[in-house]
RNA sequence: GCGCUUGUAGCUCAGCUGGAUAGAGCAUCUGGCUUCGAACCAGAGGGUCGGGAGUUCGAAUCUUCCCAGGCGCACCA
């Protein structure tokens, strides 16, 4: 890449120019480096290096700026210059902007794609507990998750996209009593059970589908609390009825993270493994992770014993309190489920581990860090992307959504009143730190404003010339054409690099944002250039323009995950 | 109270590891379809970048103190 090597140029311009001086100063890599212009009309490429490197060298910035550019030297360069307070700005000549242009079109699906081998990436997110069906504010989550591998897989990592299911636990038993509780004819208040529609639709799925015993309800009186009173029913179905149960609770689960998947399968957004709770195994068994994983941390000396429990000395590690891993009944608390989870993570050899939680979780991410660097191998290493919630509005009034009450704004819904693409496009045009306020209403309105159609729009537009006339590759370019229009080719042929920076960055939002901008200056330039005209040069160099445009946003639409339109 | 996070045009958001005149879309106003798809383009107006202070050649960007919103502070998951 051209910015690469100007780069490459640049430090050593500088490096020689140090020893002149006799100066030995170590420098920050990002000091000295050219960025792509955003104004064409002044550079291709600038350089405020000289601004940064002026104390240095005690000389004034416009000084050291005019040393460097004039010992600045690549075939690619037409002109430099030195302007304002001390930048270099750089134009590219046509014959280089032409070389590039072909090497768009020969590398075609592969242009912006890097093949080297760097390494193994896991990737874990959605992982909402099977104890519903995925809302709106999973949808940000999982749409956000695909196209963080979907970069770093182009880079050249190798991911393994993971659903962590949480099949095991309290809230499981909730699941597995709430749907009991409406198979079977009862009295019961259910104040505090999972209330939504699902829950019938999953009872009436299991009267079908299975033999099932019948279970009286209790006949003691129950706790007036609430939580108290669904720990009661629990134990009192699951040790009076143990095989129903058994039945209810797997079937439950079962049937819920089919629903989960199938919501999925409709973003087009697909797991490569799905990780079980339960195949954790117990911690009195030595081989499982958990045990290995509390085994670790214990000899660590990181633990401390209280009231027969075994805590995490979390404090240690800035935490504000020390956190039970291990209760003194001998249950595992959920961190250290999540610990050993995350310790099976780690003996399957990964170098790198991205957790992406909704911003609620943000409390549990310095716990598991402190005991993820605790169990990790050397080389590997942890991090987690979070993301804000989504708001649900109802006519401009917030609703609170919860999967217990049933009240949400589910993803299957938003999928029946919008298309996958454009919830794509939605969520991850914004920022994943900022919040959304998603107001169904408003969006059915606003939903003609969405960048995916501009956008998609430009890509219709290329595809419908395209398919009018070829371009040539073999004939002379027009370089009077390449050079008119370098701001649109200038995304064009800068496209590797600015995907790295987006990878990098953990920037899905900027991917979606450049795109926008090809479309607008390829939108622009056909409104002001016939690509089909009779002067057979000039309308080649068009049609090339068109055919890079088309291959940079098609292989955008990829990474993004949406389906590229022919037609619209 | 402590911690994390957000505050940029009327609205929705980019820009934030310091760089040149703070950018889009929507809305408002003015133009542009007999020609490759007008789901588009060209242009106009609209800003104390939440507020104060500091750091420096330079601050929307870094530091700090306020103000306002969101989230989190379990032997729940």
């Amino acid at each position: 890449m051209i910015i690469e090597e100007l780069n490459q140029e640049l430090r050593e311009t500088v490096k020689k120019f140090s020893k002149e001086k006799d100066l030995d100063v170590i420098f920050k890599e990002k000091d000295i480096e050219f960025e792509i212009s955003d104004d064409i009309n002044r550079a291709h490429f600038s350089s405020s290096t000289p601004l940064k490197l002026a104390k240095f060298f005690k000389t004034n910035p416009v000084e050291l700026a005019k040393n460097i550019s004039e010992k600045i030297n690549h075939k690619a360069i037409s002109k430099s210059s030195v302007e304002g307070a001390g930048f270099i700005n750089i134009f590219i000549n046509q014959r280089h902007i032409s070389d590039e242009v072909k090497k768009v079109l020969k590398y075609d699906k592969e242009w912006g794609k890097k093949n080297l081998k760097k390494g193994k990436v896991l990737v874990e997110f959605v992982s909402s507990n099977p104890t519903g069906p995925l809302h709106i504010g999973h949808a940000r989550g999982a749409v956000l998750g695909n196209i963080i591998s979907n970069l770093l897989s182009n880079e050249g990592y190798e991911v393994t996209k993971e659903y962590y299911v949480n099949d095991a636990g309290r809230q499981i038993n909730i699941l597995a009593l709430s749907v009991l509780l409406e198979t079977f004819p009862n009295k019961i208040n259910r104040e505090g059970l999972y209330l939504g529609n699902y829950i019938k639709d999953l009872a009436k799925k299991f009267v079908k589908s299975k033999l099932v015993y019948f279970v009286n309800e209790p006949e003691k009186i129950l706790s007036s609390d609430t939580e108290e009173k669904i720990d009661q029913l629990i134990t009192y179905y699951k040790e009076g009825s143990p095989k129903t149960w058994k039945q209810i609770k797997d079937f439950s689960v079962k049937e819920m993270i089919v629903l989960i998947k199938a919501d999925l399968l409709k973003m087009e957004i697909i797991h490569d493994n799905w990780f079980y709770e339960s195949s954790l195994g117990s911690v009195e068994k030595k081989s499982s992770s958990l045990a290995k994983a509390l085994d670790i941390i214990v000899k660590s000396k990181n633990t401390l014993e209280k009231d027969g429990a075994i805590w995490f000395q979390g404090t240690k590690f800035g935490d504000d309190k020390n956190r039970v891993l291990l209760r003194a009944n001998k249950e595992p608390t959920y961190y250290l489920t999540d610990v050993g989870y995350h310790k099976n993570k780690i003996d399957r050899n990964f170098d790198h581990y991205i957790n992406i939680f909704g911003a609620d979780h943000h409390g549990y991410v310095a716990r598991l860090t402190s005991a993820f660097n605790l169990i990790k191998k050397s080389n590997q290493d942890i991090e987690h992307i979070l993301y804000q919630l989504v708001n649900l509005y109802e006519g401009g009034r917030k609703s609170t959504m919860s999967t217990r009450r049933g009240k949400f704004l589910s993803l299957a819904d938003l999928l029946n009143e919008f298309n996958s693409d454009l919830i794509k496009f939605f969520f991850l045009e914004k920022k994943y730190d900022h919040e959304i306020d998603f107001d169904t209403m408003l969006a059915k309105e606003n939903s003609k404003n969405n960048p995916y159609f501009y956008t998609m729009y430009a890509y219709v537009r290329c595809c419908s010339i395209l398919e009018k006339r070829k371009p040539n590759l073999n004939k002379n370019l027009d370089t009077n054409e390449l050079l008119k229009n370098y701001e649109l080719l200038s995304k064009i042929i800068n496209f590797p690099f600015y995907l790295e920076k987006f990878t990098l960055e953990r920037s899905p939002h900027s991917l979606v944002h450049f795109t926008k901008e090809v479309a607008a200056n390829y939108h622009s330039f056909y409104e002001q250039n016939p690509v089909i005209t009779d002067n057979q040069e000039e309308s080649n160099a068009r049609l090339l323009i068109t055919k890079a445009t088309s291959i940079v946003l098609k292989n955008s639409f990829k990474i993004i995950g949406v389906t590229p339109l022919e037609k619209m």
